[in-house]
DNA sequence: AACGCAGCCAACCGCGAGGTG
DNA sequence: ACACCTCGCGGTTGGCTGCGT
């Protein structure tokens, strides 16, 4: 990451969230909120972090959500002193955390330029392309997705791919599976990001600016932090994972805010964008000309390489129903059969018809039938 | 209202690689 | 060469959520 970066934002705003951050309004938990209801659990010489433990001056460490108040300790030490060193850092920090997992939680939650929200489209095609490539190497395919860590990919991919596979009743690294998200879902995910993009190039203001509410609640973040909210498809998808802040009595999107502060130079002030402004709330990709040309010249090539047939069929295939027509069919054949249309493009899926895979329940804005096509298919 | 369930994600765990003395 | 330490990676778990019954 860009740590002078980091340090400059830091320096000018560390003053402002402690004072924020520590005001008797403020909350008392971070994003990670169970530790209001429940404080994190102190652990005494645990076997794994027994070396570390001995290491710390302290005798117990603390296990578990983080708490506001351990978060402006990180930060504040990290942007006086860089970061390394996780273990005597933590230690000179004053906080009862192993080095670990102040890593952990800087790398993954209050390094400034995590970006969080919504997997957008062209971040599911990169993904997914990326995937293919190298497997679960998720700290590789990180680096690809500027301000995505390894962990929200990872967990993307564990929830949403894999849950789709389980329906098909594939393996998510056989190839069958490969070969049906690269000839039908990920087609679809190029127009989709290519229509996003369109929508971005689209005449409008360059920079949605709202006002922060006139009244901070309990769980705005600190004011000087730059507050993004997830698009409205994430605050309509995402209906898990709000964690306890609501159980500590803190507004229901908390959760979904990240601690931000703003990089020099993307955008000229500090914006605090309102979490349900959905048109606005989404930070876009930001997108330099050349990535769009890596990006156009992967999935080129991504396309092309993905037209070759596979050996595939690891056993895995659709469910078969008794009305089922293509049951007993191998995802090879049905494969087959799917491509065999007037030309090889991806197009030519709405040719032919597809069993009812009962993917209704999948439809999650990102990976839905009705938006590959595919219902109108069965 | 209470309970169970599945989805989601932050945090933890175990391990290996690399650096240092 | 060896031991120790730090770091980073990938896999797994725990806990919170909304939803359905």
């Amino acid at each position: 990451m860009d740590m002078d970066m980091a340090m400059v934002s830091f320096d000018e705003d560390l003053d402002q969230v402690l004072a924020d951050a520590m005001s008797p309004g403020s909350s008392a938990t971070s994003s990670a909120p169970a530790a209001a209801a429940a404080p994190p659990a102190v652990v005494a010489g645990s076997s794994e972090d027994d070396e570390e433990a001995a290491a710390a001056a302290s005798a117990d460490l603390r296990r578990g959500p983080w708490t506001v108040d351990e978060d402006i300790l990180l930060v504040n030490y990290i942007a006086a002193h860089g970061e390394g060193r996780w273990n005597s850092l933590a230690r000179s920090a004053g906080l009862k955390r192993t080095g670990k997992s102040c890593r952990l939680r800087w790398l993954n939650y209050l390094r400034p330029d995590v970006r969080r929200g919504n997997i957008t489209a062209e971040e599911q095609l990169l993904i997914l392309d990326l995937h293919s490539r190298w497997g679960n190497r998720w700290s590789k395919i990180a680096q690809h997705l500027p301000g995505r860590t390894d962990n929200e990919i990872k967990n993307y991919w564990r929830t949403r791919v894999q849950k789709h596979a389980r329906h098909l009743r594939c393996d998510v690294n056989s190839a069958s599976f490969r070969h049906i998200v690269r000839h039908v879902w990920m087609p679809r995910l190029r127009e989709r990001a290519q229509a996003d993009r369109d929508d971005q190039l689209a005449p409008q203001s360059p920079v949605a600016v709202v006002q922060a509410p006139a009244t901070t609640t309990a769980s705005a973040p600190p004011a000087c932090y730059n507050y993004y909210g997830y698009g409205s498809q994430h605050l309509v998808q995402h209906q898990g994972a709000h964690h306890g802040l609501q159980a500590a009595g803190e507004a229901h999107h908390h959760h979904h805010h990240q601690y931000y502060n703003e990089p020099a130079g993307q955008t000229a002030a500090a914006t605090a964008l309102s979490p349900d402004d959905a048109s606005s709330a989404l930070r876009p990709l930001s997108l330099t000309t050349d990535d769009a040309s890596h990006y156009a010249a992967t999935y080129a090539y991504t396309s092309t390489a993905m037209a070759t047939p596979t050996n595939d069929d690891q056993g895995c295939g659709p469910t078969t129903t008794d009305d089922d027509v293509f049951a007993g069919m191998t995802w090879s054949e049905l494969l087959a059969t799917a491509t065999s249309g007037p030309d090889d493009d991806s197009t030519s899926m709405s040719m032919i018809s597809l069993p009812n895979f009962g993917f209704g329940d999948l439809d999650d804005g990102l990976w839905s039938l009705d938006d590959l096509c595919l219902q109108q298919l069965c």
